[in-house]
RNA sequence: GCCCGGGUGGCGGAAUCGGUAGACGCGACGGACUUAAAAUCCGUUAUUCGAAAGGAUGUGGGGGUUCGAGUCCCCCCUCGGGCACCA
């Protein structure tokens, strides 16, 4: 069998798609919009895997919403600032953004080679001063407005490398470029104040369209709101006191001591009073010598010092011994607990360790627990408590005891997020300038916005020293203050990437705009994004900082939206030889070579058929195989109906012409439900029995085989856009992308005949092919 | 520890409402074509007993509901992912 010519037909359909703007976003139509947006991709320079299953999902729907008649935005663009152009700019010499440009060529070229249709007029690169000019706007509303903050902050700091790492830059404690210790330092930094909308983030999850339920739960999760009382605990003999969190007040009778993180503020004033004074120096300085990674992971064996004093117990006055321990966070809560060792497993350890007392305060309804081998900390009822005695603990015991110390003025009710202030500031090159100016007169100072954009200077070494490379540049630091003209320091941070790309949909519905970053109403408009389609290793992340950059936009009334993305598809990732394809594993499958031997309509079809688009697959070498099979069969079928000779309509056709109904209603809701691989498997199921009916049949209807033709291309296209063009534009001398989704006809659903199966016992024993003896709908 | 998903042939996976388990594809085996190979085409392919007809078993394990369970309920095992000294 002659194989069909994918090289020649694809390149062609790439060309003429491009040639004629085949996706278009038209402002004037009536059609309802649909946005389809893909996750932007870091220009790494090659297409990988990821990146072809996400696109040709993303592909698919475009293409599917095109025939259905929708006015589809699909662009594209680049999350071109990060590291990896940096370290080659150290390694080799290269400018980043010669190294960055050459790679987004590359990627662009293999992108159009797989079919992907993009409104390429609307790219854009976050990189350019078009681009992060409006991301240094935003950056200075944000700062005019309070959510963009400057403070000390302990980071990740390798002193190897000079320079400050990200978490995901920390591996195992250890700097991922040159494997030595990172240390935690103090140092002034910037902060978007993302912990302002915990509540509202937390909220919008629940009707915020159709997300998958595994990312709804990861964001709870990061949010981590919980309810509980905060309360002051006086020191014994002193003015001092310090508020603890606790979210379970109901145990309030049982503490026995209360710990400081050892961070916290207050143990300056401890130290001039406590016996302990060299003590809890020295431990100090081991916390601060520990690096995070060390500090929560070491084998869970609790330390620390005693104060030496004692706090007073607001319920019932009791006295308790105060400590300091590093399993206290000062970033949670108030960074101080009361411990209740007979119902926390931490505190209960640290009880155990340094023979503190336990008081247990909670029993089962027939007071058999106790808390000799562990903490009990399942619900209960109340004891040891005077007046709160059987109450049920957690909820009835927490509420009263909470109502109690509301009226005695002792504490109050309150909620605590685990989701803390975004660090955006960078210490790279790389990156967006953070605009804002040192005046020793008027403080932080913004730049102009007329002085935008805080263009990134040319140095020669990329390389941290004690500061971040930018603070090489004598041109770039030394400015007058936009304020009073004094002499003044340019900030030399850059922004953390994920500022970036927490507004780039944005942009694309306004790329053009050379007064603001996007208009309000084209934002009304366009979205929400209508499907939103990338990899769930953004769950957290980027999903949540766009989400947070919206409502914070809104409510500095540069737009009139709450949510970014409706509907969010998130695809399972594509594993060679057991794990993550890369570089460094050297079990890299490069996508642009299928395009060579398969064609991308090959790839694209085994892409889709290999499994569900949100399971995480093994790639399988040989399957592309069948997929590049079943378009050559595809392609000889319509080839021998071409030639088929054109009749009256025989019993056997009407078969057929049902069945081509039956794909037609199968493959439709198959694509609804992003159930990709089925809607594969029927088009190679009718392809079967086309070739069977070709096989021993040798004439067909014009009617029927038009409507064959017209049907299975139309079903075809969105998964394989190149040769079902060819086919129907070689039929019809049409534009396949012009016309409208086939319509199933219910009338002609349903098999004429049926196999009755009689089961005895629920197995099955007679079974006969009869007539239907009503025609049912 | 907590929170999400999963577990079906040699493999990837199908199975709207509880109603013929294993669609579709890969691989494997047998055959045709070929000097030969590749490609292509035809056939077989859950396990097991049987020459066959046919029978038995079978969706991680155990129980339950039902005429009937991959699907519903309870308990357990196990794999993957996320978070994690968060008070």
């Amino acid at each position: 069998m002659k194989e069909y010519n994918f090289r020649e037909i694809e390149s062609y359909w790439q060309s003429y798609w491009s040639e004629n703007n085949s996706v278009q976003y038209n402002l004037e139509s009536n059609n309802k919009k649909f946005y389809n947006l893909c996750m932007y991709p870091y220009p790494s320079g090659d297409l990988h895997m990821g990146h072809v299953r996400n696109y040709t999902y993303g592909d698919l729907i475009t293409r599917y919403k095109l025939l259905n008649g929708f006015n589809v935005l699909s662009p594209m663009g680049w999350d071109s600032f990060g590291l990896p152009a940096e370290n080659a700019a150290i390694k080799t010499g290269i400018h980043p953004k010669e190294f960055t440009e050459q790679r987004i060529n590359k990627m662009k070229n293999q992108i159009i080679k797989l079919g992907s249709l993009y409104e390429w007029d609307r790219e854009v690169a976050v990189h350019t001063p078009e681009y992060y000019k409006w991301t240094q706007y935003i950056f200075i509303k944000f700062f005019e407005s309070g959510l963009a903050y400057k403070k000390d902050a302990p980071v990740n700091w390798c002193d190897s490398c000079k320079t400050v790492l990200a978490n995901e830059q920390v591996i195992e404690g250890l700097c991922d470029r040159c494997d030595s210790e990172v240390i935690q330092k103090n140092l002034n930094q910037w902060f978007l104040n993302i912990s302002k909308y915990g509540d509202e983030l937390l909220d919008g999850l629940n009707d915020i369209g159709d997300w998958p339920e595994n990312v709804k739960a990861m964001q709870q999760n990061w949010i981590g709101k919980s309810v509980g009382a905060e309360f002051s605990l006086n020191i014994v003999d002193t003015e001092l006191k310090f508020d603890v969190y606790t979210t379970r007040p109901d145990t309030l009778y049982g503490m026995t001591f209360a710990v400081l993180s050892p961070e916290h503020e207050i143990i300056n004033q401890i130290l001039e009073i406590s016996y302990s004074k060299e003590e809890i120096l020295s431990y100090q300085k081991s916390a601060k010598q520990k690096s995070e990674f060390e500090r929560l992971s070491s084998s869970k064996e609790k330390t620390g010092v005693d104060t030496g004093l004692k706090v007073i117990n607001p319920i019932n006055q009791k006295e308790v011994p105060l400590w300091i321990a590093d399993y206290v966070l000062n970033n949670y809560g108030t960074g101080a607990i009361m411990a209740v060792p007979a119902h926390d497993q931490r505190d209960f350890e640290f009880a155990k360790k340094y023979n503190i007392e336990i008081i247990q305060v909670i029993s089962d309804e027939k007071n058999q627990k106790n808390v000799e081998e562990k903490a009990f900390v399942d619900e209960g009822v109340i004891i040891n408590s005077n007046e709160f005695n059987n109450l049920k603990s957690h909820q009835e015991a927490s509420k009263k005891i909470v109502e109690y110390l509301e009226s005695s003025n002792l504490g109050s009710q309150k909620t605590v997020f685990r989701l803390r202030d975004w660090l955006i500031s960078r210490q790279r090159y790389w990156g967006c300038p953070i605009p804002v100016i040192n005046c020793k007169k008027c403080g932080l100072v913004s730049e102009k916005i007329e002085n935008l954009p805080v263009v990134l200077p040319d140095i020669k070494d990329y390389k941290n020293s004690d500061e971040s490379p930018l603070a090489k540049s004598v041109d770039f630091v030394n400015v007058k203050c936009p304020n009073c003209n004094s002499d003044a320091l340019r900030e030399t941070d850059t922004m953390d990437t994920f500022v970036d790309s927490s507004w780039y949909f944005l942009r694309f519905v306004d790329p053009d705009n050379k007064s603001i970053p996007f208009s309000s109403e084209k934002v009304s408009a366009l979205l929400p994004v209508d499907q939103y389609i990338g990899g769930v290793e953004h769950a957290i992340l980027h999903l949540l900082y766009s989400r947070f950059f919206v409502k914070a936009l809104r409510d500095i009334g540069m737009l009139k939206i709450d949510e970014p993305f409706l509907n969010l598809f998130s695809q399972g990732m594509i594993n060679f030889g057991g794990s993550k394809m890369s570089k460094s594993r050297g079990n890299v499958i490069d996508p642009e070579a299928y395009f060579e031997s398969h064609g991308a309509d090959s790839l694209r079809l085994f892409i889709l058929f290999m499994a569900p688009p949100t399971d995480r697959v093994e790639w399988n070498v040989g399957g592309i195989e069948g997929t590049k099979r079943f378009l050559n069969k595809f392609w000889e079928n319509m080839d021998a109906l071409e030639k088929i000779f054109e009749d009256v309509i025989g019993v056997n056709e009407i078969d057929l012409v049902r069945n081509m109904n039956q794909t037609i209603n199968s493959v439709t809701q198959h694509i609804e439900k992003f159930e990709f691989n089925t809607a594969v498997s029927d088009l190679m199921i009718f392809n079967n029995k086309l070739s069977d009916y070709l096989k021993t049949e040798t004439i067909l209807s014009k009617k029927s085989k038009e409507f064959i033709v017209d049907s299975i291309c139309k079903l075809l296209f969105p998964l394989a856009p190149h040769i079902s063009s060819e086919v129907y534009n070689k039929f019809f001398e049409k534009d396949l992308i012009k016309q409208n989704w086939p319509i199933t006809d219910m009338d002609n659903l349903i098999d004429p005949t049926y196999e009755l199966v009689v089961q005895i016992n629920g197995k099955k024993k007679v079974y006969k092919r009869n007539k239907r003896r009503f025609k049912s709908r």
